[in-house]
DNA sequence: CCCAGTCGACGAAGACTTTCGTATTTTCAG
DNA sequence: CTGAAAATACGAAAGTCTTCGTCGACTGGG
């Protein structure tokens, strides 16, 4: 049976291909496999395979006029960001932001920056819950 | 070629059994149906398959003493959550936990409990930082 | 114009997940 | 002790993901 779509969930090896869109904005099958091969051992028939089937999985886009073709990321990192934390959120946190969040914050170093952006951000919704 | 074993990571059906195991404690395999089937159309022998399976991968420990067999989850709950939030992390954050919590915290209402207590941890960890 | 190298489409193999049907084993009421 | 019902094991089908080889199309230098 098949399982029904997800809105916008890239696997593994597709959020892989996203980082570097995201990082590096529009870019060639060659750039992007560039990248990737730095870390891992991957072909680049692979990822161009890749990106093909996430342009039709509507994950990137891509200019098919210019030769070779420039690929971007459809969403921005922001929005598939929130799209995967509410997943991770259904699938293993019963829907609760604030034990995510408590794990999250326990399993790394985080900045001092980044701490104070979300006291910020906590200041902000106790504020706005009226 | 075979994808590199990953620690404790369990996949989508597997989180739901999981869940279970973690709300109800020791179960049977019926009972862990029984509450599946409240949500999902799933067979019995199929949650079957599914917990054997976890059982070779070691996600849960079994009983066979006793009939029916009595399982468990063999990680706590918080601990698989980390598994899972550390993947999460790698793979769309790029090892930042103030981004991942930032959006985990703007996508959902938060209670004003959970908030003080994630208060807390962010003192803890600004006071713990030598 | 021609060849070599690049690019892109396609198909297919192999691993993993999820799902059951079926067969075997175990239990227990009679 | 025996047969039916419950429990468990097994195997296979169907879908997805990741990987790559191959083939045809395109391009640029001679």
């Amino acid at each position: 049976m098949p399982r029904q779509p997800s809105p916008k969930k890239p696997t593994e090896a597709e959020c892989a291909i996203l980082d570097v869109l995201w990082d590096r904005g529009n870019s060639t099958v060659r750039e992007v496999h560039e990248v990737l091969a730095r870390r891992q051992d991957i072909g680049l028939t692979t990822v161009l395979k890749l990106m093909q089937i996430m342009t039709t999985k509507g994950l990137v886009e891509r200019d098919t006029e210019v030769r070779p073709q420039v690929f971007w990321a459809a969403q921005p990192r922001g929005q598939t960001q929130k799209a995967l934390v509410r997943d991770l959120l259904d699938r293993a946190f019963r829907g609760s932001p604030g034990s995510l969040v408590l794990q999250a914050l326990s399993l790394r170093k985080t900045s001092p920056e980044e701490l104070e952006q979300i006291r910020a951000l906590l200041d902000e919704l106790e504020e706005g819950r009226d």
